[in-house]
DNA sequence: GAATTTATGTCAGCAGTGTTGACATAAATT
DNA sequence: AATTTATGTCAACACTGCTGACATAAATTC
């Protein structure tokens, strides 16, 4: 009873590799990649007392002005409550106001004010050198493979919403020639 | 007293776009690739209540096995505190075992068990096949391109490490011909 | 050999962001 | 008039990051 013992909680010393051909190098950059994205960002945002919550809520106003709070929530695939908290300091520091809709006097139109763009500016330039610093040297080709690779890691469901969005050269998945 | 507020809370209507040569789509993608790529993994986490946090170690242990607790720390950046708690739970579970380090007897060399290595390779199989589905039909090159745009999103500093784990074809950063 | 440093573990508390469920209001729709 | 919809809010909870403090054992230094 020594080689033998019943439980496999003996330890395993061989790396995991390309085991029934996982790319478990894509799956480690991609995790290192999104954290030193968001990493710029982040600190700025720390400096405010605003979170990565606050960064995405200012994008998508900004990107989507006058969309609504139940269309926010469809992007951000979060819940009421997960929103309500960040919206309102968002609101109450003046960064976002709210216009009630003209046709749906219910709905609440989301605006960017002229501090919040320009805070959402701080936050994207650092990712925006950082994503300039990484596709410095790419061919066009390269670059579009590197957008299809991102856009074809989303949800299929998704990709039609990814198109919507504001200058976008969209549709440009199916890139089969 | 009407266009003259003082206070420039008025709402903005226009979206933000190429502003100051600013990649929105980019940061976008970005955001929603890492969100559905995490999305598989995080639901069959949650079936045996671990978090991403438990698939991070899980995965580290078993790319690095006889890793020590300082590396570990060092790989994922995170504090002691942060990694004490799931480190211990997924050593309650005999996901991983310590060893006692040879040289160093204060070390914990992390090794990951049949279990736990069973485990990693639960999570890592929908991530893979996400990746696979979303470089399929990619040129050599194609794919060339998005390993080294995600690699050059990572801070310099850390470009170093990634190169040394296994299975990584490194050093291939530098590809200026 | 004694003092210091290092590797690890643990305790207590806090912050940010996600969750659920319940309930309230106003406006639109039936 | 009744119901549904869009939004807001309250309470409570989970996960994962953080800080600071303190303890132990082993290695290193003086």
């Amino acid at each position: 009873m020594k080689e033998r013992k019943g439980a496999s909680d003996e330890p395993i010393r061989m790396p995991i590799t390309i085991e029934e051909g996982i790319d478990f190098s894509i799956i480690e950059l991609m995790f290192f990649a999104y954290r030193d994205f968001t990493s710029d960002p982040d600190e700025i945002l720390a400096d405010y007392g605003f979170g990565r919550a606050h960064h995405r809520v200012v994008h998508f106003v900004n990107r989507l002005p006058g969309l609504t709070v139940a269309e926010l929530l469809e992007v951000l695939q979060i819940t009421k409550q997960s929103l309500a908290r960040v919206l309102k300091q968002l609101i109450d520091t003046g960064h976002i106001v709210q216009v009630q809709g003209l046709r749906d006097r219910r709905q609440r139109e989301l605006y960017p004010t002229a501090k919040g763009r320009n805070f959402l500016l701080m936050l994207a330039r650092p990712q925006s050198r950082r994503i300039h610093a990484a596709l410095e040297g790419e061919s066009a080709a390269g670059r579009l493979s590197i957008e299809r690779f991102l856009k074809g890691m989303v949800n299929p469901e998704l990709r039609a919403q990814i198109d919507h969005l504001p200058g976008n050269m969209s549709g440009k998945d199916d890139g089969k020639q």
